[in-house]
DNA sequence: GGTTTGTATGTGGTATACCAGAGGTGCGGC
DNA sequence: GCCGCACCTCTGGTATACCACATACAAACC
């Protein structure tokens, strides 16, 4: 108004308040329960709501809230008057999310051919250079690195609804990573695919992604009907030898 | 165990003890705010916990949880310290919406059209003597027996995590059917593409079937992006003539 | 007269107290 | 010794009280 020149501000850092309990506890309770083995025990887990807000170091208020989000979620399930369980996924629901997962994210690719950037596709190439071509060394990592090419995909589709989705269904698929990555071969041929997709984008053929797509999350969903029985009841694979 | 005939017993509707009045609320609110037209009227629509819990006669405890599921579910926001708002979708949301709609429904076409039983397909062919072959008559009526072809395909493609995910984002798009319904002979073509998808399942061609549905509700997802500009920010045309 | 600041009010966030129902355990009767 | 009932305890559900923050209005000072 009055001059160019602005008086010398305070460039503080905007602390966000309000930010609310809730929310803190939210993401606690959802890493500790993410970051827990589900399957590697038996018997229900059930989650105390007073021993949380003592741990927490919060009321029971926040944390109640926390939980309904993360049952919406589809994280825990509570049964009135006995208690809040964490939910162990079935074999079947598994291959739902899986299914769901496959739909979205075909679509997801169709439109990616049409709307992605070429730096875009370029830097969707470039996330296969970033862990090499040797997926069975650190099999955590590659597939922290699966769920981010997928997740990029999807991303690059322009709807962020499907991300929004997506992410709850990949961070359920995070807990069973461990029935995704046995049969060393199948992270190889997985590399394939992909490598294949991100042709197929390169190459603009919105119809051959999608397939190509589909036809890859499909893969998983016959792998994981094939191994995947330990899902109803017994206890993950593996999981014994520890983390 | 004494005699095989039962006492009279007096058979009381049994009112759902345990279910909680978080779901009550929850059920209310969504109902009071589903049916309340949103883009009738300007300004920003709060929703005042005290205010509710009087209105319900519950604490304001219950209320707050079910504004916590209803904001998860994408029906009000809730910005801290300010109070909670109706959502009102934008046009770019609702597009994304119908996208995912169409992803998750042309897959759950595709799956139908292999596991779908005869009767099931005769059943959904019987859905459209049930109001006719002339739409235009009752706009409201004709749009609730779409949205019940919709999820009719989508429960015939097997896969509940689907059917779980649309339902929200239809009762999402029943808040803006006014849209959908403009242009009579838009209904008209849709009963027609609604006849040939049924006939694509009936033939059991997935492929088919996948197409058509997609294109269907792309089809829905071009309108909107035409017609649907009163999304931002307008108001909702026909809307001041009344219910 | 305009701007700024202080205060008051209202609203959401949190904590806590109370209530009701579901299991578990112990005691008593059979 | 075994079964059943009653009481107790533990836990989730609800209500309410309190607190912190945001906004609006008003007054005072520049």
């Amino acid at each position: 108004m009055q001059d160019m020149v602005e008086a010398p501000r305070l460039e503080v850092a905007r602390l966000d308040a309000g930010v609310g309990l809730r929310r803190l506890a939210c993401e606690a309770l959802k890493r500790a329960i993410t970051q827990m083995d589900i399957y590697g025990q038996a018997g229900e887990i059930r989650l105390d709501e007073r021993r949380l807000s003592d741990d927490l170091g919060v009321s029971r208020t926040p944390i109640r809230e926390a939980l309904t989000v993360l049952e919406q979620e589809g994280f825990v399930r509570s049964v009135p008057r006995r208690g809040v369980y964490v939910v162990r996924k079935t074999k079947r629901e598994v291959l739902e999310m899986i299914t769901v997962w496959a739909a979205i994210e075909s679509m997801a690719a169709g439109l990616a051919a049409a709307r992605a950037s070429d730096a875009e596709l370029a830097g969707l190439r470039a996330m296969f250079d970033r862990f090499g071509t040797d997926p069975a060394a650190q099999l955590s990592e590659y597939s922290d690195a699966n769920m981010a090419f997928h997740k990029a995909i999807i991303g690059l589709g322009g709807v962020s609804l499907m991300s929004e989705l997506t992410d709850n269904l990949f961070v359920h698929m995070r807990s069973i990573r461990s029935v995704t990555m046995t049969e060393g071969d199948r992270a190889q041929r997985s590399i394939h695919d992909h490598l294949a997709i991100v042709s197929a984008l390169e190459a603009r053929d919105g119809a051959l992604a999608e397939r190509l797509v589909r036809e890859h999350t499909m893969k998983l969903a016959r792998h994981v009907e094939a191994h995947g029985d330990w899902l109803d009841g017994g206890v993950a694979p593996g999981m014994a030898a520890g983390r």
